[in-house]
DNA sequence: CATGAATGAGCATTCATTCAT
DNA sequence: AATGAATGAATGCTCATTCAT
């Protein structure tokens, strides 16, 4: 009985954190509104503060949801890798992939981002993430492994890693029409290998 | 006399922008309010509207008021120096110099162009530049400049132009405390200068 | 359960219309807001906008409100006359006389048509009704009767009509004190009948 | 001298007059502000300040020149004439005339006394007026003449007079297109002559 | 578990008016 | 005589949240 209510909830808070994306998407942080993500879902707005603690709470959840679904989505391609450089490899694709193909995430994620901030007024792309950010650790975690086993050369693996994801992040603002996916993919990856072998 | 008359508003219209951009800082996009910019500036709520035809007009002259700012600040650096190669390292250094010194500029920006959506909900981070953003065409010709001139090798602009930028801005989430800027500044631009060349 | 819940919303929507009927006679269409209304209905702002979609809604609901009610009471005091001539007596009757008994219906009435506007500024007193004014349709159709079963002459309906209309609708602003109603009333059905005869 | 500036003050109020009796007719009294008028006449807001004590004064300075215009345009007609009866026809052909041809002028007029209030909150349109309605007077006047010289037989003036004004005013709300002002006019005097002899 | 009703604060904007120049 | 700058109040409206049912 207590099962079939949780999964009961389990699956509102889905259906309502899904809603909330769709909706962050098409309109964007500053317009979006619980009233809003209730009509989306087709529910009343008394729900959403139901199963989640207030308009925060929603939204801090979702961002779980989106780099949670990311960081699944990029590890899959990278676990299936043996040697570093080819984890490298494939990471760099997965996500770039991952912003092509799930566009709606990638806004939706950045909307929080950018937009939300903690009660004290820290942006959240400001926060120090105490248990670091599950998608740079990955990242890092590839790096240190070449360097350990002397695939790759000698680099700080920090500044390695921010020029990474930063070419990733800034790529999804380019693409829109100067730049194909595929070419800066090829070039990414050739341009990276060369810097750190 | 209109001289004066256009003077007395010109100011206005700037110690408004400022107090709009201290509040962007303190508070983000999203919790800034016409009424909270004005008490920064001591004055009525009115007087914005008066000055400012709307919100999103405010908004739209604070990010161009912060573009500029940048864009000085980097180019009288950058046109100092004459062979491409130095051009570029000016450039970089500018950029990240800029981010660290004006770090209320940066974040007014930031939270501007994150947040802000045109009236049909198209964000401005996804916006095409009819007048190609200034400083990514600032970077664009020192790159064409070095490869007519051959100081560069054979290399796809947009990409590299892409990267560059992508170290810049990334690099701002990740000083916080984990990466000096120092270390950054002189890796990274070691490293484009190798891939480049 | 749900048609308690409708029931509610229904009272509270009529409750809303009468608090508007009574700003409106009170200080007229340009004085009146919301917030006015709000209070007069003691409830809170927001509440009007939850069972209204704005104001321009709950204007055209307050004048279909007022529509019917007078219609109502006219249609009940001509229904139960035979002839045509009986019943044009009784509208023209009944129409004096909820002019003097609901005055604050009658002058609210007067505060919306003339006074609001659609959206492109068409004001609503020169607006064509698609579906035929409905008090106008009552007396047309009482004149067409009268004709048809040959009590009345011959004349034009359409002008007949705008003449008994005026005279009613002009009484209004004449009464206040050099008219008496009984006077009035008498006069003009003597007059309105020797005419169509 | 202080002719001259008599004579640009008066210049200068008929023309903000002309153009508060423009943005009147073109949105409505409830959207008409100072700032729509001084816009409509190319000038500053304060100037309407200067010339006019406030809103409430230029409404009321409006509303007597469009009277007067309308009583002047009617009473050169009616001078014309000699008889009664003839007097009677003139005003009413002058009355439906003035409204067809000067419809801005018509339609601020009735924009004005349905729509402005005194301080404490009277209608215009139910006002008093202590030296009687301009137009009224008129026709009482040639009323009551008619009666005098027994060219007219007997019936109560005021009575009368509401029926003729009313259906003089009326009509323009049912000209839009169901009625033409040739046959309404031709019809209403046959009738009123019918039942004044 | 879910709803619809309700609140009160906050929003951007417009307004009539004032005033120094 | 005329302007533009400025105010403070009021407008319609939306919001996150609460609560009885």
């Amino acid at each position: 009985m207590e099962d079939k209510q949780t999964f009961i909830a389990e699956a509102r808070r889905e259906q309502i954190i899904k809603a909330a994306i769709e909706v962050l998407k098409e309109i964007g942080y500053v317009s979006t509104s619980l009233a809003k993500i209730a009509k989306k879902a087709n529910i009343s707005t008394g729900l959403i503060s139901y199963h989640f603690s207030g308009k925060e709470d929603l939204m801090n959840n979702t961002l779980m949801y989106l780099v949670e679904q990311e960081w699944e989505f990029i590890n899959k391609c990278v676990i299936q890798k043996q040697t570093a450089t080819e984890k490298l490899t494939a990471f760099i694709e997965a996500s770039l992939a991952y912003q092509v193909t799930n566009k709606a995430n990638n806004i939706a994620l950045i909307e929080i981002v950018f937009n939300a901030r903690t009660p004290d007024h820290t942006p959240y792309y400001l926060l120090e993430d105490e248990e670091e950010d599950l998608k740079t650790s990955l990242l890092g975690e590839i790096l240190r492994q070449g360097q350990e086993s002397e695939e790759f050369g000698d680099f700080s693996p920090q500044v390695i890693s921010t020029i990474i994801q930063g070419a990733i992040s800034e790529s999804m603002l380019t693409f829109q029409n100067k730049l194909s996916v595929e070419e800066y993919k090829e070039t990414l990856i050739k341009i990276i290998l060369r810097i750190i072998n």
